[in-house]
This record gives structure tokens, C-alpha cells and sequence, in this order.
DNA sequence: CTGGTGATTTGATCCAGATCACGCAGCGCG
DNA sequence: CGCGCTGCGTGATCTGGATCAAATCACCAG
């Protein structure tokens, strides 16, 4: 039925797995979306018909740049990172957005039919409801309203970018590393007396990427930072001991 | 500002001013929108009755970071750069993006219903349809076809905008500039027997912002290239000589 | 405990590109 | 005319962060 489509590369992954679930549990998943906010009960029902419940582990890829655009994701539970690479002798990547629950992706290549224009990667464990192209047109067309509110995944997504050219064209990597570190600790830090605490869902490598920075840098902002008695590094968790001071450094 | 409509920023500017023109001229201009194509007649009219014709005299600002949204811009003729400004004692700006005619501009902005991200100026005298919010999201409620066009705009930016991060990141600043001209050859350039010849529409000190590199820099890059016969530069005019040179630059 | 493997830290250089400083050309204007 | 102003080119420094190199740590299998 999808044959004309090459299998999403989550279909050929070790860490991807589908699941068969009863229609209604997807449908309570759909209404959970903020995004969706009073619009028709029929366009839930549309696409839950179409949805795919799909687990990815931890650190598996969801979708790849250049790969064609087979579908698009419903984050219902977990984080991914959203990144660019270049290849060569020096390959790297550089991380464009993490998105939680709530989020879409791949939408942008699904809408314009062309290639991703970013790889995605599970950074937790995820829960997605994946909708292929052409159920996502056809839902589309019979529920517009529902479609409208796409367009604002798109605009977020847009303005986060913006968001992000300035960081890396005006700002020191110190500037970014605690506007980083504030982010995460945002998403992710529980507050307590000492001050957030937080086991960050990114790696070393992947905060420097986040960063647009080497990974030396970032161990040595890091370590700086805890020097001075703002941050507490221990293990793999972080204590923002003083959340104001390391506002002040963006 | 007063009130939920406060008069967007073109209202203020002197280089600005609102010209009666027939309906008819205005539905004949919405319709030559490639973004369009196949949407339906009503559409159109619904648009053209609520869009004000403005013409913006090369320079002068459409709106600006930070301010309230008060309506989308249909670019109709002339090209505009979006940009992201910091203050402070070392001001600069970083152009995000360069439109040109068939383009929406402050879309994002008005559909989020926030501040925009970024400002936007022309570049050369440009004739828009201005739509206010309010009116934008009437027709967007009568003719959703329509409305879920926008989406591609907003897509377009963000793979523009993530294209932008990756050069920022990856490439060096001559691969930038060589990009840059190409880019800007393309939009902008004649093919003539002794290459590509343009006039840009951005001075030098925008095309460094474009860049993402100092006026200095770009400066320096542009005599190396002509030095190596790869440019010819006279007075406002460049030449590309070598083209596929310059592409392998990149 | 022992060795191995990968991630992180630390330390020591290097260099692209920012910044500073200056000269020069055009151009409107009293 | 001379004056100031804004935009552009170019040379001379300075430096943030990349890169290279090596030590330390964490974790696991055996």
C-alpha cells in the first residue's frame, strides 16, 4: 500500500518497534496534544485512524537529512534532538533544537515533499504516533482546521531558529553555554534547596553541539563555571547552585 | 500602544504610503502567487478586499524585532531582507534571509500571535499587500485551502533558516562569501559571454551580515577572489568570471 | 582484581577572523 | 570651494576558540 514510499528509516532500526494498540488509547494520546486545542473530534478520529504507535529507544535515529519524507511524528512522550551534519574527514554535527512531548516532527519535508532538511534522533526513550504522508494530506483535506494549526509548529520552529542564529553569531560560547545550561535546566531540573538539579538528557558531545562548540570548550566552560561555585558538577548530574549568576553571564 | 491594533510600523515611515487602487488590480496581483496556484477564485477576492496596496521606498523598515504583529506582507515586487539586531555598544545585525517577490513576509509573527522575531527592510523600492491579522484570520476561517498554503511558507523559512545555521557553523567565511555571491547571482545576475554580472541589491556591509562575518572580511575576500581572476569588480558591479571555480569554493 | 574501551578533563599550541587604525573616494551642502 | 559624512579598502595587531596531545575517569567483562 505504501509501496511507492522507501520504508522510514525507523522500520529497518534494532531500537524501533511497533506496537498494536487499541484505537481509543491513540485517540486519548491525539486530545493530549495542546496543540490541538478545540478543534473537531472528527480530525482525532481521522488521525488516530492513520497513526502508527511507534517506540523508539533511547539514541536511535527517527529520520535522517536527505531521506525522503515518509511521515510525520507526534511526539506524545520523550525527548529528540533535531541536527545537522557535515561529512568529511572532520564530520560533525550540530544539534538545531531538542523537542519534547507535544512537539511534530518532520513536518516541514512532509509538507513541501521534499528531503528532511535535518536528521531527527531519540534522546530518551519515545512514544510517537507516526502519520504517513499521504494520510496526513488526506486528514488534511477533511479537516482544515486541524491543518491551520500545523502552521504553528512551523512558526515555533522557525522562531527557534532565528533564536538560534543570533546565539551563535552574537554571543561568546560562555554566553551560550549558560543560556544552554538554563534551557535544560528549565526542561528538565527539578528545583530544590541547594538550587536545580538536573541529569541532563544531552551528553557532553551533544551539549558542545547544542552549543555550536567543541567538546574541549564546553568541558572548560563547564569547569569554570563550577569553579566559581555557580555550578556543581558531579557524576552526570548538574546543580545550578546560582541561577541568577549564570542568567547575568548570557 | 493603545488598543489591539496599534499601527504597524510602515504607518509612521515617510519612505511609505498608501496608494487606492482598484480591486481588480490587487486580485490580479494575489493571483499571480505561485504559493496559490489551484486555490479557489473566493480566496482571492476574500484576500483583496482586505489587503491595502503599500508601496516602501527602498531602505525604510517594514517592522521591527520586538514589535506587536499587525499584518502579513505579500510581497508583490522588490526584494527585502530579514534580520536579527543586537543593541549595546557593539551593535550589528545578522541578515536571516533574503525574499524576494511571491514571498510572505511577518507571517510567523502573526500567527503565533506574538512579537516579531526579526526585522524586516527593503532592499529596493517594493510593492506589498499588506492584510491585517484580524482580516488574515477571517479569510483563513472562509477559505482553509488557502490558509494551509502558508504552511509552505513557513517551511521554506525554516529550512532556509536551518541551511543558515549549517553554513554558520561548518563552512569557513570565504566558503560563506562564495555562496553568497552564488546565491546572489542567481536572484540577481544577467548571463552575460563574460560571466554572471550583477549590481547586488545589498552593500557591502550587508553582504558581511549576510555572512556572517565582519564588512572587513567580506572585503578582504572579495579582492582575493578578483586577485584570482574569479571575480571581476568595478565600482558596483561584479562580474563572475568563473562560476564553477567559485562553486567548488564552497 | 585486571585490563579494555569510551567518555571526559586538562594542558599546550595555533590560526581564522575580529578589532583597531588609517587612508581614500564620492557626495551633498552651506 | 572646503567641509563633514558615510561607505569602502587595507595593513597591523589581538584573541577566542579550534585543534592536537595526553592524562584521568567510569564502567564493564572476565
Amino acid at each position: 500500500m505504501r509501496g511507492e514510499n522507501a520504508p522510514p528509516s525507523w522500520a529497518r532500526l534494532p531500537g524501533a518497534r511497533c506496537r498494536a494498540v487499541e484505537h481509543l488509547t491513540k485517540l486519548e494520546g491525539l486530545k493530549e496534544f495542546e496543540l490541538f486545542e478545540g478543534i473537531d473530534e472528527g480530525f482525532f478520529q481521522a488521525l488516530a485512524i492513520s497513526a502508527e504507535v511507534l517506540e523508539l529507544g533511547a539514541g536511535t535515529a527517527l529520520y535522517r537529512e536527505g531521506e525522503p519524507s515518509g511521515a510525520v511524528y507526534f511526539v506524545r512522550e520523550g525527548r529528540a534532538k533535531l541536527y545537522r551534519s557535515v561529512g568529511g574527514p572532520k564530520a560533525r554535527d550540530q544539534i538545531l533544537g531538542v523537542v519534547g512531548d507535544g512537539s511534530v516532527l518532520g513536518l516541514g519535508a512532509a509538507l513541501e515533499g521534499r528531503p528532511q532538511s535535518h536528521g531527527a534522533t531519540a534522546l530518551t526513550d519515545c512514544v510517537l504516533y507516526a502519520v504517513f504522508r499521504d494520510d496526513l494530506f488526506d486528514v488534511m483535506g477533511r479537516f482544515p482546521a486541524g491543518a491551520v494549526r500545523l502552521n504553528r509548529v512551523l512558526a515555533a520552529r522557525a522562531r527557534e531558529l532565528e533564536d538560534l542564529v543570533g546565539d551563535l553569531v552574537f554571543r561568546s560560547a560562555p554566553q551560550r553555554v549558560a543560556r544552554m545550561l538554563l534551557n535544560l535546566a528549565t526542561e528538565e531540573g527539578r528545583v530544590t534547596k541547594r538550587g536545580v538539579v538536573f541529569e541532563p538528557s544531552l551528553s557532553r558531545q551533544e551539549m558542545a553541539e547544542a552549543t555550536g562548540i567543541s567538546r574541549e570548550a564546553l568541558s572548560r566552560a563547564l569547569s569554570r563555571l563550577a569553579q566559581e561555585d555557580i555550578l556543581d558538577l558531579d557524576g552526570k548530574t548538574i546543580t545550578i547552585l546560582q541561577p541568577a549568576e549564570l542568567r547575568s553571564r548570557t
